[in-house]
DNA sequence: AATTAGGATTACC
DNA sequence: GGTAATCCTAATT
């Protein structure tokens, strides 16, 4: 299962084998060559209005999905509903609790989408930051956008706009370029500003409504050290205290609760589904000469500390 | 029985 | 080459 969304072979949903043979030919076909939803990696996975790119709304959206037996509604454009194929919808391990259900999915919808961004800069040969956009970039991107959300012929309502023009627009003014749609067309030029920030490494250049959205930040699907995946989950006691909790936070020292839960996070996170606390304990061994987790003085069952605490 | 420690090998980037 | 995954034995709690 793709838990960490960045397994090529997993991309079942992948319709660009090689770009090359398709290239912008869809630019001229009509309905009848029933392009697909999408040219990229989202079929028909529509990336709601989301704006900003929130994991919380996500997050409900998807719990909800899930609950409801993984029977997604209707493609409904302009609402907030997140549609995730079938063939995209990771099998939830059974006995699993919703954190790990979502926290699989999260990561696989943000690694999917920051790869769907690429692959569409490719394919378009335009930059990745919209701020870089000519007008004849622009022009790409929303044709590009009509076909993957199946819109009306909106484009022209955007025309004689560069990159820069583009994102000066609020929502209101997409909105009110077109009642229907601004707001889809709003919230996916919002994708692709997010993942240019995100790219950049750099502090999220977000606009000012969003400065306090720091969900982009961490992208769960990059490779990560089992160090850096246990002080991530210490920093959300909210959802793993049960699991992974700080003795002494000033100190680093942090104890496992639940070791088979921990070693299933990391599984997941890794796409190791055979990972168990034996193995994860073992990796953690390694950073003893390492100088990153430690024993503390007073060795006790299931608690570590890190040798430099946050 | 679960955890701890660490050696050895393999896999993967 | 580095990090982890896997597998292992032995000791400890």
């Amino acid at each position: 299962m793709g838990s960490s969304g960045c397994d090529p072979t997993l991309r079942s949903s992948l319709c660009i084998g090689s770009p090359s043979d398709i290239g912008m030919a869809w630019l001229e076909e009509t309905e009848d060559n029933k392009p697909t939803r999408s040219m990229l990696g989202l079929p028909d996975f529509i990336w709601p209005g989301v704006s900003p790119p929130c994991y919380n709304r996500l997050s409900n959206e998807v719990l909800r999905m899930t609950e409801a037996n993984n029977v997604p509604p209707e493609p409904t454009l302009g609402t907030q509903h997140v549609l995730i194929p079938s063939q995209n919808t990771p099998p939830v391990v059974q006995g699993e609790t919703e954190e790990h259900c979502l926290e699989q999915v999260q990561s696989m919808v943000v690694g999917e989408v920051l790869s769907d961004v690429n692959k569409a800069c490719k394919l378009l040969n335009i930059a990745p930051d919209p701020l870089d956009w000519s007008c004849i970039h622009v022009y790409k991107w929303l044709l590009w956008t009509e076909h993957l959300y199946k819109l009306p012929q909106i484009s022209m309502l955007f025309k004689e706009l560069n990159g820069r023009d583009l994102c000066s627009l609020t929502e209101a003014d997409f909105r009110q370029r077109s009642s229907q749609y601004g707001e889809v067309l709003y919230a996916h030029l919002d994708i692709w500003r997010s993942a240019a920030a995100m790219k950049e490494q750099g502090p999220p250049e977000a606009h000012p409504s969003k400065a306090n959205d720091n969900s982009w930040c961490n992208y769960p699907s990059q490779p990560i050290h089992l160090w850096q995946f246990l002080r991530d989950l210490l920093l959300k006691p909210h959802n793993y205290s049960r699991s992974i909790r700080w003795l002494n936070k000033e100190k680093g020292i942090f104890k496992i609760e639940d070791s088979a839960h921990v070693a299933r996070l990391w599984g997941i996170r890794k796409n190791r589904p055979a990972m168990n606390y034996d193995k994860l304990s073992r990796s953690i061994r390694q950073y003893y000469k390492k100088g990153i987790i430690r024993k503390p003085d007073v060795s006790r069952r299931l608690v570590y500390q890190f040798v430099n605490p946050v």
